[in-house]
DNA sequence: CCTATATTTCTATATTAATCGAAATATCGT
DNA sequence: ACGATATTTCGATTAATATAGAAATATAGG
């Protein structure tokens, strides 16, 4: 990876967070990681979790900008999947912050934890 | 943990990724993740993060209130400290659903990875 | 109890984000 | 080229967030 100043860094990760930390984007993510790798056009996405058209396309496209989404026109739809390179880079940034750099949160308690959702 | 509703679940989360979702306040997290376990006083966050003291303190109650930072009082001083349980718990849901659950990236990818920051 | 210092709360302003209906654009099938 | 459907862009409004100076609160030390 390129060098990258920490101010630059640390804006780029705060953007990603913001684009994941409103509850209709985070919806958005999980329906579509839980569609991954088939993805959803975007009426699905719409008809699903009650977002309007032109709302839906606002948060489609600040996840867009951010990497957290990518897009592929289908006819005259438009299929939208997870991004899994951005999601691991974001991942991966909170996963050093937490487990390599400092070593505050212990690996395990992540990686091995109880999944207690459905 | 107790049980909770998708919507419940999907917003807190939410709201924990728009607390680290400013520049400011994810650089409050990194320095206090570097100073860890031995937190930070306010003053000093702010010192080095060149944040004026009113503007700081929203800042760090909004991570309180998402359970990121904790905060002990020592003397006329306030201590404030990476919560590792909340980190954790973010953490986790996200490796969850990336990793676990849809099996979108791959564990070694966020776990393996190479270090390139400093 | 009074002063000094640390931090928060109050008050205000400016910026940004969320939402939605309507209009515009894009693609397909004919 | 036209009509039908999908999605985005535009225009506007409302709500939330970021910021900071001043005032208030909390603690320590004398």
């Amino acid at each position: 990876m390129a060098r990258r100043s920490k101010k630059q860094e640390t804006g780029r990760y705060a953007d990603m967070f913001a684009a994941m930390g409103s509850q209709p984007r985070l919806r958005i993510m999980r329906l579509l990681l839980a569609a991954h790798p088939d993805g959803m056009v975007v009426g699905d996405i719409g008809a699903e979790l009650q977002i309007s058209a032109s709302t839906l396309s606002h948060h489609l496209e600040k996840l867009r900008n951010e990497d957290l989404v990518r897009v592929e026109r289908e006819g005259t739809f438009l299929r939208y999947f997870a991004n899994i390179d951005g999601l691991q880079e974001l991942l991966g940034f909170l996963y050093a912050e937490c487990c390599t750099r400092n070593r505050a949160v212990e690996p395990q308690r992540v990686v091995c934890r109880e999944q207690e959702r459905l």
